[in-house]
DNA sequence: CAACAGATTCTCT
DNA sequence: GAGAATCTGTTGT
């Protein structure tokens, strides 16, 4: 198991989104593959960034590889993986993982991965610990239209890994 | 300043 | 399938 190199966040969110697909993230000692992600880019008018910098989504501005927390519908934590340059106003929110021991029900779901691992605001602008087990077979990623959002909803920005793969990481198409 | 929509999830129907 | 929980940012009065 290797630590991803810092570079691994420097490229668009389209093309870490996929590649982020079965690495792992360690979260309090705690190692989650990831299964589901989604690419948000500031010329997407879902993003958070679509309309600037404000205080909640400073982080999204920040130098890539560190993490993007943010609370939604004021109960919910979803975390992202701030890709691009510094200032560039992109990331990729983690969907989805497997966690060992763990019932995939407490895993998928934005919401339900963070309080599961929990990630909260505390965790903003935090540097990302990511690994690659070494492991795991190269997978063929699966696109699905986003959900959750009204705006540029086809938008092909959302990777899982094949359901056979991993038992728990299919949900609403 | 009030109203509303939102990168969600849970509960009840 | 509808409604609630209730923080953040945007838009309208």
């Amino acid at each position: 198991m290797r630590r991803l190199p810092a570079t691994f966040a420097e490229a668009d969110a389209t093309e870490v989104a996929p590649r982020l697909l079965n690495q792992l993230m360690r979260v309090d000692g705690r190692l989650a593959r990831i299964t589901e992600v989604e690419a948000y880019t500031a010329d997407d008018p879902a993003s958070h960034s679509f309309r600037g910098r404000t205080q909640r989504n400073a982080a999204m501005f920040g130098p890539p590889g560190h993490w993007y927390v943010y609370l939604i519908y004021g109960l919910h934590h979803c975390v992202n993986l701030v890709t691009g340059a510094e200032g560039d106003g992109q990331a990729v929110l983690i969907r989805a993982v497997e966690l060992p021991g763990t019932p995939s029900a407490r895993t998928v779901g934005p919401g339900r991965l963070t309080r599961e691992l929990g990630i909260d605001r505390s965790w903003d602008g935090r540097l990302a610990e990511l690994f690659d087990d070494g492991v795991a077979p190269p997978l063929m990623p699966i696109v699905t239209p986003r959900v959750g959002i009204s705006q540029a909803v086809d938008w092909p920005r959302r990777w899982m890994v094949p359901p056979q793969a991993s038992a728990g990481s299919q949900r609403n198409q």
